[in-house]
DNA sequence: CATTTTACTGTATATAATTACAGTAATAAA
DNA sequence: TTTATTACTGTAATTATATACAGTAAAATG
């Protein structure tokens, strides 16, 4: 899917905001009130480039018909991570999960399917979906997505130092794990903000 | 609040599915070939009346104005819950987390917020929100929600018989709870089918 | 039994909104 | 350097939509 432009990026978040806020998609003329467009007919057409592009759809004849497509609606959930490329890459997305304002997800930028029972003794259990902040503000005493050589893990963070990280597993059968990160490549994916469980 | 009639619930119900399956609320157009109405005027009144009632606002002007009002966005989450009454009394629901069609919350008719620890070896901590579906269809082994003598408790179901019904915390620290449910007064409110953790 | 509420049909109109057409100008791509 | 893309202004027509007014009829309420 080809990029958008950062007027038509805006456009698009527009368009979110105002599905969010008010319930419904904006018209023409809010779009052009918001942006300051003297002619309706600028976000006529940077919609219709913004459609081209793969991002809505515009149902025509109807009023506010614009639709937001499958990839701009939720937020991704990660099953499997293939090595090497990043974890946000479009073949680990095993679905979208509809963004809810509210509690979770305001916060997560994507959800990671646990596996191992590496976290039990916090409750993360396997199958468990995390919700998980991209940030570079990590806290010792978090629990974080790391990545080390290629592999994506999830652990506590009990140390971090220029010289040594200690990543902890909350399970008293795992030992912690000692990175050096002058030697190993290590990443932090972002943190652990919440945690989804489907029983049903 | 004052009670929809049958009709009037009707169209409410096509105005939230509206917004579920196209992304904006329906026009009086939509409502009125929808239930058939000959006069579009007929949906206008409708939605005068739920707008009195108070489940909907509808804003001047706007095309699709129509905004759903807050007790009717989302799924009730339960803090406490206070003794006598029912569980999903106005009193009782803490907020409102938006319907997120999949994962969880479709089959999901209300959170409850946990109390205590005596489920943390299933991974249910204090303070998480457990998903309940209110079903009559309960089954040994799962996790229910069941109010005995008027105090909400959530357990696992060991044991239902018409003599003894055996609930158990999953906390070596906790022993079974057994009632006999012709002496206690026993409901089961319904079934743990998801869990929802907030750690940011 | 009178009155209100519910549940519509039917007509009409103002305005909200989409959308086409004709341009201008700067920048990016071939 | 030609062409396409981006990013708009300006005008205007058509259609979509909200919404008022005038009724009818059954059911619920006081």
């Amino acid at each position: 899917m080809k990029d958008l432009t950062s007027r038509q990026r805006e456009i698009l978040e527009l368009i979110k905001s105002n599905l969010k806020d008010k319930g419904f998609p904006p018209t023409r003329a809010d779009i052009s009130r918001t942006l300051g467009f003297k002619s309706h007919n600028a976000a006529e057409q940077h919609l219709r480039a913004i459609e081209k592009k793969g991002f809505i759809s515009i149902l025509a004849g109807a009023s506010r018909g614009i639709v937001l497509n499958e990839e701009e609606k939720g937020i991704p959930v990660i099953g499997l991570v293939a090595a090497g490329g990043p974890i946000l890459a479009q073949e680990n997305i095993e679905k979208r999960i509809p963004a809810s304002q509210s509690l979770l997800s305001e916060n997560v930028d994507y959800y990671l399917r646990v596996k191992g029972d590496s976290m039990v003794d916090v409750g993360i259990f396997e199958e468990d979906l995390i919700g998980v902040k991209k940030t570079n503000d990590i806290k010792v005493g978090s629990v974080v997505v790391a990545r080390i050589n290629d592999e994506v893990t999830v652990k506590t963070l009990k140390k971090l130092s220029l010289e040594e990280v200690i990543l902890k597993a909350e399970n008293e059968n795992y030992s912690d794990i000692k990175v050096n990160p002058s030697v190993d490549e290590l990443n932090f994916e972002g943190t652990c903000v919440g945690l989804l469980r489907n029983l049903s």
